[in-house]
RNA sequence: GGGAUCUUAGCUCAGCUGGGAGAGCAUCUGCCUUACAAGCAGAGGGUCACAGGUUCGAGCCCUGUAGGUCCCACCA
């Protein structure tokens, strides 16, 4: 047993050692026991692009409380890690690397970056992963996946063959987000609406008569965000029941510079309202114009090359820059008297969320999920309660997605990721969606194929990570055993890219959801409540704060005071506030050990005291809220218990009434009584606190008692009726009332807590004077009592004694030199002034009919009883009223 | 435009199914009491945004108003 511990709890070194422990004896390991009940997380899989940040931090912190909770509850508790390959990131990262080298991804050809991408796996890909272990991640790292290693590729290209063969892949031709500096299009979910300023250039377009001539005198006019894209109009749109354009539907414009024909159609789509009430519309290169066309049969024209330059069909204009081209175009309008005005603009801008570019919205040959069969079963499992959402408002966002799924453009032009298993035919160009490169032919019987060079989206795989990560498609062993798993702990951006793809892929691919509970957190921001972000530099590094402050200490700041899916902000004060309490529960423990005799403690239940029973029930009842809250998922609520517990009642009351008897080497007994049941208590708060705070608790597990191994594998407390102690529990209640009243007192007469006084404790009740009588000691040192006299009148105690009035009895100090009669009087009408209020409300309550009629009888009994106590407690401090006055 | 959410002590936030308002930090007053000054004891501070309603009873449920935050859609 040390006595030589640390004043200061300092987890630098403490930790690391503790982990590799835990690495060594594999504890996070999880196998295959169908003796036990499964328990299953997997991770949300870190970009393998990424550092370690608050978010994940957090993410993580609340996945590891659950896990080592379940572990501890018996439950074969896996924690299934991995990386994502996070496609277009990572894409990104390395080409700017290659920048800086001075070669293009191009120079290397497609075998050659995805060699220096591997590489870059292979040094970088692991760095989260590290940080994720200083955190104290009990994940189960022999198991580690990544979204593209050889069992995951196996699952995406399963999932696409057999989604193709049913259909549900197709490839086709639409409009998609195109980012011209990735040179890749992206999903809807990619992009970002941004506020930009911008102008409005009001345009019109001359008519063309019907004898064919172009009118001089006859315009439309329309306004416009991006003019540029008119190199690409084939009609202009007005609402069939617009009164004004009536009689020109279905005749022609000219459009200028270009000089072609297109003709005026009605569409509903357009806004009568807004504007001059006429749209321009150019198929190509709008969404909703896109629709138009189709409704209409109207040619799509498309004006750009990939890299948002103008392309031969913009005439003159082709090879110019989207926006060079934008203001060559308007100064021509201009200059044929075609340009009415520019208005300044505000409007949001698609960007992708990547790189920030301005999307252009283009038609191209995509792949493309078709997802309004495959969305069904998802909405069902959340409408039907079969996968529940934490908190439940997010199912509000859920549905809010699901009710207007679009088919998800799957297909992105990247190197890095899932390549398409899609195989054209050298001869005939037929397309054979195959595991492996086909041998020949179905249709005309050549035997080169081209292999389709687009990649998948990253969340392709990541939606599939729950069941290949457990062995999918192979139906092993873990599969069996593992899926579904039990919750996913996520924070609520990522319902749509990850969430909703999860549940449905589960469904379709298992026929089986992917887990039971989905826990939303929120983001975390700094101190001023702004998103932490690298652009502001706002950023606070969680590897930092755990050098600083320990991976405990950050924990408890991420878990504390927060509910799940709600934002939080992140102060320093706050992590010194749980790094002081890792520091209190380490001195109370050294506290402990200090007391403990050399040879050990007896085994056996010692004969109990009454604060020891209080103790002991307070702990009981800390167990069973604790553990429902947890079971709730209401972790922070939890912590807050325990916190509560181990501060307020162990340390700050517990500990104190204890010293004497610790301090007293003539009564063994009782010395030991109180030995054993703090360090049960201490044990026992520990556990509770242990998925919070691993490794404090471990290290002082480990050290009050070396003959246990871990704290992690010792068993979650349970409440038993055995430590329920009701009586003992009131009593102690009562004795800390009295406490309390005589410290307020002192500070209120300023008495130097060094000053011992003579303490009447005066009751008619033999209960109370029992329990005092049992408590005298710890009573006598909290109250700095000199004596402590018990009686059942006030026989023999001056007159001019100062009281304090509690529950059932009147507390006499006679305060020699400080007696102050008016003073006194002035205190206890204070006191008379409160329980006057309290009555009149307990007494409002039960005299009210309704209330008696209505309300649930235990509370009625509550009211009751607390009527009985102030009616006590009120004729204690008249009795003592007409005493002093007399 | 649609939706969500928040508004509780000076600050940051809890408050589970409606039953006498809480924590941390900050402030003030005493204490270096032999586990801890990263501490101990005590104190002050809130018509729970506002207005209605339901209820015996509302911080909590319903409606509306104001302000903040976020998400979705995107009207050219």
């Amino acid at each position: 047993m040390s006595k030589e511990l640390a004043k200061t709890y300092d987890p630098k070194g403490i930790e690391d050692r503790i982990y590799d422990k835990w690495l060594t004896k594999k504890y996070f390991h999880a196998e295959v026991d169908h003796s036990k009940t499964p328990f299953t997380i997997v991770i949300p899989p870190p970009n393998i692009t990424g550092q370690l940040h608050m978010g994940h931090a957090l993410d993580n912190t609340m996945q590891d409380i659950l896990i080592r909770y379940k572990r501890m509850q018996g439950y074969n508790a896996l924690w299934q890690p991995g990386t994502d390959h996070a496609s277009i990131a990572t894409e990104v990262k390395i080409i700017e690397k290659l920048k800086e080298e001075g070669i293009s991804k191009e120079d290397l050809g497609r075998e050659g970056f995805l060699k220096r991408a591997w590489e870059w796996k292979a040094e970088y890909g692991g760095r989260i992963i590290e940080q994720l272990k200083k955190l104290g991640s009990s994940c189960d790292w022999d198991r580690e996946r990544f979204t593209m290693d050889e069992g995951c590729n196996k699952a995406v290209t399963e999932v696409f063959c057999k989604m193709h063969e049913k259909g549900w892949i197709y490839k086709g031709s639409r409009i998609i987000n195109w980012c011209p500096v990735c040179n890749t299009s992206i999903s809807d979910a990619e992009v970002e609406y941004e506020e930009q300023a911008g102008h409005f250039w009001h345009i019109k377009y001359p008519l063309i008569e019907d004898d064919g001539t172009v009118s001089t005198t006859r315009f439309l006019e329309f306004a416009t965000t991006r003019p540029e894209t008119m190199l690409g109009d084939t009609a202009v749109a007005v609402h069939p029941e617009d009164d004004r354009y009536k009689d020109i539907v279905g005749k022609k414009l000219m459009l200028p510079i270009i000089n072609r024909e297109i003709p005026i159609i009605a569409d509903a789509y357009v806004d009568r309202e807004f504007g001059t009430g006429v749209v321009k519309i150019t198929p190509a290169h709008d969404p909703n114009d896109f629709e138009v066309g189709k409704r209409h049969n109207l040619p799509e024209i498309n004006i750009l090359n990939d890299d948002a330059t103008i392309n031969e069909n913009g005439g003159k204009f082709c090879g110019m820059d989207r926006y060079a081209a934008r203001e060559a175009i308007v100064k021509e309008l201009d200059e044929m008297g075609l340009l009415v005005r520019i208005e300044d603009y505000t409007h949001n801008v698609g960007t992708h969320d990547r790189c920030k570019t301005t999307i252009e919205p283009m038609i191209k040959k995509q792949w493309f999920v078709k997802m309004d069969e495959l969305i069904k079963p998802a909405v069902k499992a959340v409408k039907d309660g079969d996968i529940q959402l934490i908190p439940k408002r997010m199912e509000k966002t859920y549905f809010n997605w699901t009710d207007n799924i679009k088919d998800w453009c799957i297909s992105r032009q990247l190197w890095w990721g899932h390549r398409i298993p899609a195989y054209y035919c050298d001869d005939c160009g037929e397309t054979v969606v195959a595991k492996q490169m086909p041998e020949k032919c179905p249709k005309c019987g050549g035997t080169h194929f081209t292999q389709d060079p687009d990649t998948l989206d990253t969340w392709f795989s990541s939606a599939l990570w729950p069941f290949s990560t457990l062995g999918w498609p192979e139906q092993t062993e873990d599969l069996k055993y593992f899926y579904p798993t039990d919750v996913l702990v996520t924070g609520y951006d990522i319902i749509f890219f990850w969430v909703i793809r999860m549940i449905f892929s589960g469904y379709e691919q298992m026929g089986e959801r992917p887990f039971k509970t989905v826990l939303f957190h929120g983001l975390v921001r700094d101190s001023q409540g702004r998103k932490m972000s690298k652009s502001l530099g706002n950023g606070i590094d969680p590897l930092e704060i755990i050098d600083q402050y320990g991976a405990d200490a950050l924990r408890l700041t991420l878990i504390t005071g927060n509910a799940p899916g709600n934002d939080m902000r992140f102060y320093y004060e706050r992590v010194e506030a749980s790094r002081n309490f890792a520091n209190k529960i380490w001195n109370a423990s050294r506290f402990i050990m200090m007391n403990m005799p050399e040879e050990g403690l007896q085994v056996t239940e010692p004969a109990l005291q009454p604060v020891d029973k209080w103790i002991l029930s307070k702990l009981n009842t800390l167990i069973k809220d604790a553990t429902e809250n947890m079971d709730h998922f209401e972790l922070g609520i939890a912590v807050q218990k325990v916190y509560d517990f181990i501060w307020d009642e162990f340390c700050d009351w517990y500990i104190e009434m204890v010293k004497p008897r610790l301090y007293n080497t003539d009564d063994q007994e009782s010395k030991n009584a109180a030995l054993w049941t703090l360090k049960t208590v201490l044990l026992n708060a520990l556990k509770l606190l242990h998925p919070y705070m691993p490794f404090i608790t471990e290290e002082i597990f480990c050290t009050l008692q070396s003959e246990e191994e871990s704290i992690m594998i010792s068993s979650w407390p349970v409440y038993q009726d055995s430590w329920n102690f009701a009586k003992e529990e009131q009593d102690i209640e009562t004795i800390k009332d009295a406490v309390r009243g005589v410290r307020n007192i002192r500070t209120e007469m300023n008495v130097a807590p060094s000053r011992k006084a003579m303490i009447y404790v005066v009751s008619d009740k033999e209960e109370v004077r029992r329990a005092f009588t049992e408590g005298k000691l710890f009573f006598a040192s909290l109250a700095g009592a000199s004596e402590v006299v018990i009686q059942e009148d006030k026989s023999g105690i001056a007159e001019d004694a100062v009281s304090v009035v509690i529950h059932g009895a009147t507390l006499y100090i006679p305060f020699a030199e400080l007696v102050d009669i008016a003073q006194e009087i002035e205190r206890l009408k204070k006191e008379e002034k409160r329980l006057t209020g309290e009555l009149a409300r307990v007494n409002g309550m039960l005299s009210n009919e309704k209330f008696m009629g209505k309300a649930p009888k235990a509370k009625i009994d509550e009211e009751k009883a607390k009527l009985e106590k102030y009616t006590q407690m009120m004729d204690q401090v008249k009795e003592r009223l007409v005493q002093l006055s007399k």
